[in-house]
DNA sequence: AGCACGCCGACT
DNA sequence: GTCGGCGTGCTC
C-alpha cells in the first residue's frame, strides 16, 4: 500500500493554505518524517516547489478524484521541524490570520528558506541556429529576472513548441561552513623514510615532513600553511604522497567576539531569594506556572532570571530568555555567557544569515541549553524547557510588525504550557494586559521592592516648557536642565538626554506661507538631515535636496522647525562648547555594531553627554550617570492611540531608573508642555501602582484592553478609493455576525493615509466574546485574495499594540 | 506565486 | 485570419 504524505507547500496564498497530499514514493517511505522539507512538484508543468511534511499517513483516505503526484525529493535527513514546533505553526497561523508557511519560516533561520531556481536546456528538435543564438556553447540557461524581455519572450514561445526543456531546482539557502583539516596520515618512522627521499632542493616539502613528523594532531589547512609559510599545492602534493590526510570538518561561525569572563551566582536578597525559590519550585514540579517578577531598574531581576536559569540546567533541563532587540548589548549577553559559558546560544539580528543558522543548528543538536535572543528566539528548537524568561515583557518590540502578527510573549506562554514550564514576566513597568491577570491570580506576582544595595531612587524634577517658553528665548534646553548639565561637566559626571522619537521632528516650513515639504509618496512630512544634507522620509525611504526657496511661494524664508537629535547635538554644541556629545539615534547606529562603539565610547568617558532616542532608555548601566533630561516627553503624549500614557509613563520610569547608581544619587529633568498629566506626575514618584489603577479606570470606562479584546483590520491599495469601498464592505459584512455589545471603530484613514503609494484605512474593533468573528475574518480574507491582483491588500492584527 | 487557459485588439 | 495582450482559475 502506498503511504499518502501531507505537506504544506511553499506558495503563500489564502487558497493553498492547506496541506496537500503527495505519494511517497517506495525509495522514500522509510525516510520522510514529518518535519522534514521535501521537493513536490505542484501546479502544471513540472514546476517544483519546497514543502514541510505535515503529516505521513499509512492509512488516510485520498480524495479518489485526485490522482496524487508524487514527493519529488527530501531536503533534510532528519526533521528540522519537530512535532512541538508543527504544532506551534498550526496554532499561530490559526491565531494570528497568516498562512500555514509563513509560520513555518518565521520559526526557522532564514538560511533554510528555499531558493528556487529555473534552468532551460534545447531539446533535439531545436534547430542549431535557435540553440547557438539562445544557449551559445552552454547546455543550460539560467532563468531569472536578469533575462532580456525579448529572450523570455522567445523561451515561451519555444516552451509552448516543446523545442526547449524547463528544469526546476530546488535548494536550500543554508550554507554549512567547512574548514579543511590536515593530519599526518603516516607513522614518524615512514615520514622519516620519505623524507629521506625526498631532493635537498625540495625546502617547502621536506618543511611540511618535518612539521608532520613532530606535530601529530589535526590542524586547520591555513593554520598550518601560515606556521610554515607553505602553499596548498604542497600541501597537495603531501596528500598524493600519503604523507597526510585532508578532511573537510563542518565548523561553526562564532559570533561571540569577546571571551568570557566566568562569573558566579551573586548573593540574593530576601525578596529576590522568594523569587528564585518559586520559580525553581515550578521548574522543579513541572508545572506551567506565569510569574509577573515586578522590579525597578536595579532591584537585581537579572539575577533572579540567572539562577532560576541555573536551576533548570542543574535539572537536566534548558532555558529561553528573552530580551528587547534594544537591550541584547554585549553586557547582558555577557552577563548570561559568564554564568552558563559555551551552553549558551545568542540569536539577534545583528548575526549574519550563516552565523544565525549555525546557533540554531547548535540549539538543534542540543549542544547549546540556554537561548538568548530577541523576538524570534521564542523559536529557538529547544525540546526540553525548565523555564522561559521575557525580560521587559512590556516592551512594545516583542509583537511583529508584520505576518505573522505574533507576540512573543503569547508564544512564550504557549511553549511553557507545552513544556509544563514556568515563565517569568520581568519589568518594572508591566503591560496594563500581564498586571491585570496577576491582579486576578491568572498569574503569580512576585515583586522586587528595592534597589540592591538600597540605593536611593533619583530626584526628578518635572519642568513646564509652556513656562519656560513664556520667559526664555525658543530652546531645546530649560534654563534649570542647562543648569544641571553644566554642573555634572564640571564635576567630571556623565549625562543622558533623551529625545522622545525622531519622525515627528526637524520638518522644513515656509515662514511666509506656511508650506510644509511632504513626501511625494507618503502623506507625511519629510524630514532634516544635516549629516547628509538632505530631506529623508522616513516611512518610505525618499530623499531630495534641502530647498532653500519655498517651493510653493519662492519665498526665502524657509526655515527648519522642530526638534531632532542633530538639532539638539548643534543646539548642545552652541551652549556648552565643551561638552563631548555622543549622539545615538537611528542614523548614527545604521551599521552594524555601531551601537556597541557609541555605547563604549561613552563607558569608558569618552564623552560627558549621550544623546539620543528611546534606545538610550534601554539596557544601559552607566554608573557615572547622574543625570538624565528628557527634552520632550510629551511627544507620544498627543497621538490617539489608547497605549500613550501608558507608554509614556513607562518610558519615563525607565529613563529615570538610569540616573545614579552606587552612591551618587541621580537627577532626571522631564520637559513638558503637559506637566499636569497623570502619566507624567506618576512617573515622577515612579509609582507604577497608582499608574496602574488610573490607567485602567480609564481603559475600563473607554472599553478599552486590557477589559476588551480588539482586532484590527488594515486594507491598502494605490487606488484610494479601492481601499475605501474594500473597507466599507469588510465593515457591512462584520456587522452582520457580530453582537451588538460589539464595539467598531471606524473605517478610517490610516493615521499615516497614504505611505508608499498606497493608500490605508482600517477598522478596529473591540469585543468581548464574538464567536462568530473569527470565521468572518477568515471568510474576509480568502475574498480578499481574488482582488489581491489588482492590487488591494489586507491585513489582520489580533491584539494590535495600538491603534494608529 | 506562477503557470496555463481563454477571450478580445492590431498586425502579417 | 493569427499573435499575443493580460484577466481568471487552479495547484495534491
Amino acid at each position: 500500500m502506498t503511504q499518502i504524505a501531507e505537506v504544506i507547500v511553499d506558495v503563500p496564498t489564502m487558497q493553498t493554505n492547506t496541506p496537500y497530499s503527495y505519494e511517497i514514493p517506495p525509495a522514500l517511505v522509510d525516510q520522510i518524517q514529518p518535519g522534514m522539507r521535501v521537493v513536490v512538484p505542484f501546479g502544471k508543468g513540472s514546476r517544483k516547489v519546497q514543502g514541510f511534511v505535515w503529516q505521513v499517513d499509512a492509512t488516510a483516505q485520498p480524495d479518489p478524484d485526485v490522482t496524487l503526484k508524487a514527493i519529488d525529493n527530501v531536503m533534510d535527513p532528519a526533521p528540522i521541524v519537530n512535532a512541538e514546533l508543527l504544532q506551534l505553526a498550526d496554532w499561530l497561523a490559526r491565531t494570528t490570520y497568516a498562512f500555514t508557511i509563513t509560520c513555518l519560516q518565521t520559526m526557522l533561520p532564514n538560511a533554510l528558506k528555499a531558493k528556487y531556481q529555473k534552468w532551460v536546456s534545447p531539446t533535439d528538435q531545436l534547430p542549431d541556429d535557435r540553440r547557438t543564438s539562445l544557449f551559445g556553447d552552454q547546455k543550460e540557461l539560467l532563468w531569472d529576472d536578469s533575462l532580456p524581455a525579448e529572450t523570455v519572450k522567445q523561451l515561451l514561445l519555444l516552451n509552448r513548441q516543446h523545442l526547449i526543456k524547463i528544469r526546476y531546482e530546488v535548494s536550500s539557502k543554508s550554507q554549512v561552513k567547512k574548514v579543511m583539516m590536515v593530519k599526518p596520515a603516516m607513522s614518524a618512522e615512514e615520514l622519516h623514510v620519505a623524507k629521506n627521499s625526498l631532493r635537498k632542493s625540495a625546502v617547502k616539502q621536506i618543511k611540511l615532513v618535518d612539521y608532520l613528523m613532530t606535530h601529530r594532531h589535526e590542524i586547520r589547512q591555513t593554520e598550518l600553511e601560515r606556521a610554515i609559510t607553505i602553499s596548498s599545492s604542497t600541501l597537495k602534493t603531501g596528500e598524493a604522497n600519503g604523507w597526510l590526510s585532508r578532511q573537510a570538518v563542518e565548523v561553526y561561525r562564532d559570533p561571540f567576539q569577546t571571551a568570557v569572563v566566568k562569573t558566579k551566582p551573586l548573593q540574593l536578597n530576601p525578596d529576590q531569594t522568594k523569587a528564585v525559590t518559586a520559580i525553581c519550585a515550578a521548574t522543579n514540579q513541572e508545572k506551567a506556572e506565569t510569574f509577573l517578577l515586578e522590579g525597578v531598574t536595579g532591584s537585581g531581576k537579572t539575577e533572579v532570571y540567572l539562577q532560576a536559569i541555573a536551576n533548570a540546567l542543574s535539572r537536566g533541563k534548558q532555558a529561553l530568555m528573552l530580551v528587547p532587540e534594544i537591550s541584547l548589548t554585549p553586557q547582558i549577553v555577557g552577563r548570561v555567557r559568564g554564568r552558563f559559558g559555551q551552553q549558551v546560544a545568542v540569536l539577534h539580528s545583528g548575526l549574519s544569515s550563516g552565523e544565525r543558522f549555525d546557533e540554531w543548528r547548535r540549539i538543534q543538536r542540543g549542544e547549546a541549553r540556554v537561548v538568548v535572543g530577541a523576538r524570534s528566539a521564542v523559536f529557538a528548537p529547544l525540546t526540553d524547557l525548565g523555564v522561559i524568561v521575557v525580560d521587559e515583557e512590556h516592551e512594545s518590540s516583542y509583537k511583529q510588525d508584520d505576518n505573522p502578527r505574533y507576540h512573543a510573549r503569547d508564544v512564550a506562554l504557549w511553549r511553557a504550557r507545552y513544556h509544563h514550564c514556568p515563565v517569568v514576566l520581568g519589568s518594572a513597568t508591566p503591560s496594563l494586559e500581564s498586571r491585570a491577570r496577576a491582579e486576578k491570580n491568572v498569574y503569580t506576582r512576585l515583586l522586587l521592592p528595592n534597589r540592591v544595595n538600597n540605593q536611593q531612587l533619583p530626584q526628578v524634577t518635572i519642568v513646564d516648557m509652556t513656562e519656560e517658553l513664556r520667559h526664555h528665548k525658543e530652546s531645546s534646553f530649560s534654563s534649570v536642565l542647562l543648569r544641571a548639565l553644566k554642573e555634572r561637566l564640571e564635576r567630571g559626571e556623565q549625562s543622558l538626554l533623551m529625545l522622545n522619537r525622531r519622525g515627528f521632528s526637524s520638518f522644513v516650513m515656509c515662514r511666509d506661507c506656511g508650506f510644509v515639504l511632504q513626501c511625494p509618496n507618503c502623506d507625511i512630512s519629510l524630514t532634516l538631515h544635516m549629516d547628509t544634507k538632505t530631506m529623508k522620509c522616513h516611512y518610505c525611504g525618499h530623499e531630495e535636496p534641502i530647498p532653500h526657496v519655498c517651493p510653493n511661494c519662492h519665498g526665502r524664508h524657509i526655515r527648519y522647525y522642530g526638534t531632532g537629535t542633530q538639532k539638539v547635538e548643534q543646539e548642545l554644541t552652541e551652549l556648552l562648547p565643551d561638552a563631548r556629545v555622543i549622539r545615538m539615534d537611528v542614523d548614527t547606529t545604521r551599521r552594524k555594531g555601531a551601537h556597541e562603539r557609541l555605547l563604549k565610547q561613552f563607558g569608558d568617558h569618552q564623552a560627558d553627554i549621550l544623546l539620543g532616542t528611546q534606545m538610550i532608555a534601554k539596557g544601559l548601566d552607566f554608573p557615572d550617570v547622574t543625570l538624565v533630561g528628557v527634552l520632550n516627553a510629551d511627544t507620544a503624549l498627543g497621538l490617539p492611540d489608547f497605549r500613550a500614557s501608558e507608554r509614556t509613563f513607562q518610558l519615563l520610569t525607565q529613563v529615570s531608573g538610569r540616573a545614579g547608581r552606587a552612591e551618587k544619587t541621580g537627577e532626571v529633568f522631564i520637559q513638558t508642555y503637559n506637566p499636569d498629566h497623570y502619566a507624567i506626575q506618576l512617573a515622577k514618584t515612579q509609582n507604577y501602582e497608582r499608574f496602574f489603577g488610573r490607567e485602567m479606570q480609564l481603559r475600563h470606562r473607554g472599553n478599552y484592553p486590557p477589559y476588551y479584546f480588539a482586532v484590527k483590520i488594515m486594507a491598502s491599495d494605490v487606488d484610494e478609493r479601492k481601499a475605501a469601498e474594500a473597507m466599507v464592505k469588510i465593515v457591512r459584512q462584520l456587522k452582520q455576525v457580530l453582537s451588538p455589545q460589539a464595539i467598531t471603530l471606524g473605517p478610517t484613514p490610516g493615521a499615516i493615509a497614504r505611505v508608499n503609494k498606497r493608500y490605508y484605512y482600517q477598522l478596529v474593533i473591540k469585543y468581548k466574546h464574538e464567536p462568530k468573528l473569527d470565521s468572518a475574518l477568515f471568510k474576509i480574507l480568502s475574498q480578499a485574495q481574488k482582488q489581491s491582483r489588482s492590487g488591494l491588500q489586507i491585513a489582520i492584527d489580533r491584539n494590535p499594540m495600538s491603534f494608529m
